[in-house]
RNA sequence: GGGGGCGUAGUUCAGCUGGUUAGAACGCCGGCCUGUCACGCCGGAGGUCGCGGGUUCGAGUCCCGUCGCUCCCGCCA
């Protein structure tokens, strides 16, 4: 490792066997201080891991003494030599663990009070954690995870730059166009009764960098969203977006391709096999009841409506016959479940809207064992059976119900079931869902919205007779699915003024409205504007799955708490009366109380 | 906006159908110890059981309310 400026020469943690007989300083923290009395010995933390300092009062009566004062996350800085350890204390836990450091010289460089928590205990409560999230973050879980993130955006850079993207700036105090997502709005004072709004997406500005002839434009951006938060959505997140002009999907599926084998290669070490697997969005939608489909295992869902629609079983027959459908998905390895299990199962599906699950069971020998057995006939269950695919001890499980409403419980239940019975492989599988809906009709406006976004273009086969038949129209988007979560999306975008402007006519925005908010980009469009499209990834979301975090919050250095609340500095906070005056902002209520109380520290 | 879960030493938790002085481990404080690395040994301090009300002879435990956190649905073009 290289030399480094100021108090530290070395990072203690980066130490090895072959350093032995150097003479070193070190700075950093005592993870721990075990005393024997004679020899003490110290645990350096630096960003490099940790190494073992050894006081001998042999080597230096002072600072062998001086020990006597470390307590835990006191900050030093030693000298000393680092020695090869024999055999017998050669600690293989440890990456520094063939050396350590015979200490010489101390000196303190700061206390510490008692820690509000240990920091190599795991399951800390989370809201403690980000309270003291500066302690959190010496902690070596995290550590790991900031390690990987921040390799991921290096590799991500030089990636790009290798395929000769230019990485560039887009503003944060953007437009409003109170479209999608509720916004983050900022007042300003030099035009009081003015809003700015921070961007969901760099999406109008990335598109007119691919106008003006950037061809190639990538960035690492922060986005923002004034919505609810999960355990994967947070209100401020990073994407790697990216626009490029003259490009058709199929290039821009390869350069991604190449991308994601990179990555995975690099800080995996893992091979991806491309090109990824496409699946229409009809058929995520049919077979597996999601747009981001878990391909991980089978259990795919199957229609079996054709089957039953002179079945005498009035539970399926009322469904079909007013429009419904039934579907079902095989499960192997549920032969043994309980009633118990099984009612649970009905439970599950009706937290997803569902009214009901059957099931049915193909035991050895062919036998069918079901609760429904005696209302369907012989024929009916070894249709189903043979449309679904089950095989000898997988159990049928059947939905009944309006379409869309069998997918979403169909879907949520495929993953229950695959999880529960542990289907699910350790691997990588991703895919592109290709092909989506242009549009989605709201009954309760009575309008269209755009399934994706407003600028992007219909599928080619599509762009003359969209507006013909919405609903079955299709857009030229995509989402690039791992494991059953979006990481990313796209669209080849509208590149002529016409065009948008139809799109924009059928979304009902009118032409005054499309002058008012969108009238920079019509020009654009107008002004030799290139065929262009380009694609998002979230960058939080690829560093979770990559450090295998279950939330967000383990892969963000600073993340707001549920709320949008900063547990760390209280954000947001009240303003004084005068600030709000300068803005021409108002209160229509007193502000609410509520929000964090910092826990007594 | 709706539903579920959680809240007991500094931390992680236990605390039975309500019962007498609320426990453990780790951490913390003091002492001993020359090869430990989750060091060990001896001793000690530390609690408004989130908060408020109710039921009861008696509440950490039951009920109501409230606050906080969290997960999910809605929402997320």
């Amino acid at each position: 490792m290289g030399e480094r400026v100021g108090y530290r020469t070395r990072l203690g943690g980066e130490l090895r066997a072959a350093d032995a007989g150097d003479r070193v300083t070190l700075a950093g923290w005592v993870a721990r201080r075990r005393d024997h009395g004679g020899l003490v010995f110290v645990d350096l933390r630096d960003r490099g891991g940790v190494v073992q300092l050894v006081f001998d009062p042999d080597d230096s009566a002072a600072a062998h003494s001086a020990t006597h004062e470390l307590r835990n996350e006191y900050v030093i800085q030693v000298e000393g030599m680092v020695a090869p350890r024999s055999p017998e204390t050669v600690n293989p836990k440890l990456p520094t663990g063939e050396v350590e450091v015979r200490v010489d010289a101390l000196t303190l460089l700061n206390r510490s009070s008692v820690l509000p928590f240990q920091l190599d205990e795991e399951g800390v409560d989370e809201t403690l954690r980000l309270h003291h999230r500066y302690l959190d973050l010496r902690r070596e879980t995290m550590r790991r995870n900031l390690w990987t993130r921040f390799r991921l955006t290096q590799l991500i850079r030089r990636h790009m730059e290798d395929n000769d993207f230019w990485e560039l700036e887009t503003p944060i105090l953007y437009k409003s166009t109170p479209e999608g997502a509720r916004e983050f709005l900022v007042p300003t004072s030099s035009r009081p009764g003015h809003f700015y709004a921070l961007p969901q997406s760099p999406q109008t500005y990335k598109q007119l960098y691919a106008i003006a002839g950037y061809e190639r434009y990538y960035q690492i951006a922060r986005c923002f969203r004034d919505e609810a938060t999960r355990a994967d959505r947070t209100q401020e997140f990073t994407q790697l977006d990216i626009e490029m002009a003259f490009l058709d999907r199929e290039d821009l599926f390869a350069l991604m391709e190449g991308l994601f084998a990179r990555l995975w290669k690099e800080l995996l070490g893992a091979e991806l096999e491309t090109p990824f697997r496409r699946i229409t969005w009809d058929e995520a939608t049919l077979r597996y009841g999601s747009d981001k489909p878990d391909l991980r295992f089978g259990c795919q869902i199957a229609d079996v409506t054709d089957t039953l629609r002179e079945t005498g079983f009035k539970a399926f027959r009322g469904v079909i016959d007013s429009g419904g459908v039934v579907r079902g998905l095989a499960a192997p390895g549920a032969l043994d479940f309980s009633r118990k299990d099984f009612d649970d199962l009905v439970a599950f599906a009706q937290t997803w809207g569902g009214k009901g699950v059957a099931w049915l069971q193909l035991l050895e020998g062919g036998e069918i064992r079901s609760p429904i057995a005696k209302f369907l006939g012989e024929d009916e269950l070894r249709a189903i059976v043979e449309r679904i695919g089950a095989a000898e001890g997988d159990t049928v499980f059947l939905v009944a119900d309006a379409e869309d409403a069998a997918v979403r419980v169909l879907g949520p239940l495929r993953l229950h079931l695959g999880e529960r019975l542990g289907l699910i492989a350790d691997e990588w599988r991703f895919a592109w869902v290709i092909d989506f809906p242009m549009f989605e009709w709201l009954p309760d406006e009575n309008r269209w919205k755009a399934s994706h976004n407003p600028f992007s273009a219909p599928a080619p086969e599509w762009e003359q007779r969209f507006a013909d038949d919405p609903a079955q129209a299709r857009a030229a988007q995509y989402d690039l699915v791992l494991n059953g979560n979006e990481i990313g999306g796209g669209s080849i975008r509208n590149h002529r003024p016409e065009l948008q402007s139809a799109i924009f006519e059928l979304l009902g925005i009118s032409a005054e409205r499309q002058e008012q908010n969108f009238s920079f980009l019509l020009r654009a469009l107008a002004m030799g504007a290139p065929p262009h499209g380009g694609i998002a990834f979230g960058l939080d979301r690829l560093s979770m799955l990559l450090a295998e975090a279950d939330s967000l919050r383990e892969v963000i250095a600073f993340p707001k708490a549920q709320g949008g609340v900063d547990p760390l500095t209280g954000a947001p906070t009240q303003v004084p009366a005068p600030a709000l005056a300068e803005l021409g902002v108002r209160l229509l209520a007193p502000p609410q109380p509520g929000g964090q109380t910092p826990p007594s520290a």
